[in-house]
DNA sequence: CGCAAAAGTGAACATACTGTGAAATATCTA
DNA sequence: TAGATATTTCACAGTATGTTCACTTTTGCG
């Protein structure tokens, strides 16, 4: 899922996001300060940046300039509750939310989930949106499949269904939900029409069907990390 | 039902809306600008907010951004044709929706529901829809359930009665109750079933079978922190 | 301690679900 | 409009699942 870093001064604040944040599935990376937090974004790829505005070494305010200048990654700013407030939402620096101390930490990562969802469908609007599983390319604002490399030629639903699919991955999906999102609020057909979508799908896929997984008695997932 | 804020300066359009929403069985509450909404939204929980972007003393653009700090409440925009197009969707201020006016009211109250029927998917699958007790993990979004690390492999009513047994956990449940919830209010079988559900449930839960309690004379409850 | 009611259990049977191929429709395209 | 392409429906088969039921075990109580 995605990874987040964290960056405080205080390894108690730190160890309750981390804790927080695991329990949700984020893999999770400590910086104590801006300075560590701008060179370990040097070296790995963060989805989301969670980070103190006030610390030592390097603030969080220019942490985020510096690191801004090379990557685009999302920020949400913890800071006491008078501090700073009017140059963080200032938008100079492209914060992406903001949280003030003492925070409570469900509230922290409904903020992350949200922060995560709105750059995600950002990034498909802007074109990048680009997945690939081992052989399997989904790159869904080009509208196209790679399988080992070669295009895929599907139907039009298809590409839907998998986009819907590849969208939501690792989330259970009905097939009447599966109809009124992929198909729309105003199809009134036979729910099986999904199975044959699923199924030409699948032979489209090849090998890399086996990421379509069956979920008896309730619809279809597309399973993967 | 849905409670449902509209902000507009124009009376009449207030009035239109009102009539349809509340025709559609909302609740409705007005508010004459985006200051007087931004108030509103403080003392009262609503569900979706339509909003006017031209107004006196706070513009809905500005009121939308202020209300998201602290609360994420999907937005539906009212703007005229060409003002403010691009801002409303740069993300930025992440607006759900968007209806030129002159709008159907019709057609308004299609996307009404659409909106309300996404955020409400949209909570269930970023709320609390994983929970791990000891080594027993419960991914209800992902329909997934993991037993010490490995993936348990249960019949989709095992799931259900599982999903529904931890989604209310620490709740005493009778066996109309789940029969009821789990089954659907059209079982007409047998109290039993349950009992045979719940013994194949322990059977794939193994050593955490103990979160399954038995409530003689009365049910079963699903007993953890 | 012994009884009765409630809950646990295993097996049998009927039912429901999914994958699939093919036919029937619908939609697109030249 | 014809022909091609895509979508939907449908029926069949195999298998997984749900339900019932009889029997056993446990529990609470006088």
């Amino acid at each position: 899922m995605a990874h987040i870093l964290i960056v405080d001064d205080e390894v108690n604040i730190r160890k309750v996001v981390r804790e927080y944040a695991e329990f949700e599935g984020y893999e999770v990376t400590e910086a104590g300060n801006g300075m560590e937090a701008v060179n370990l974004c040097h070296e790995n790829d963060f989805d989301l940046i969670i980070m103190d505005v006030m610390m030592p070494r390097l603030d969080g305010y220019s942490a985020c300039k510096e690191i801004r200048k090379t990557k685009q990654i999302p920020v949400i700013m913890l800071s006491a509750r008078d501090e700073e407030y009017d140059k963080l939402f200032g938008f100079e620096i492209g914060v992406d939310d903001y949280v003030v101390k003492p925070f409570s930490p469900k509230e922290l990562m409904a903020r992350v989930k949200v922060v995560l969802k709105r750059s995600q469908t950002a990034a498909e609007n802007t074109g990048q949106a680009r997945y690939k599983f081992e052989g399997l390319e989904v790159d869904i604002s080009g509208r196209e499949v790679y399988v080992n490399g070669e295009k895929a030629s599907m139907t039009p639903k298809e590409y839907d269904l998998l986009f819907y699919l590849v969208r939501n991955k690792n989330i259970a999906l009905s097939r009447d939900r599966l109809l009124e999102e992929v198909w729309g609020y105003d199809f009134f057909g036979d729910d099986r029409t999904v199975d044959t979508h699923i199924k030409m799908l699948r032979n489209s896929l090849g090998e890399y069907r086996k990421y379509i997984v069956t979920l008896r008695g309730m619809g279809y997932k597309f399973e993967a990390n």
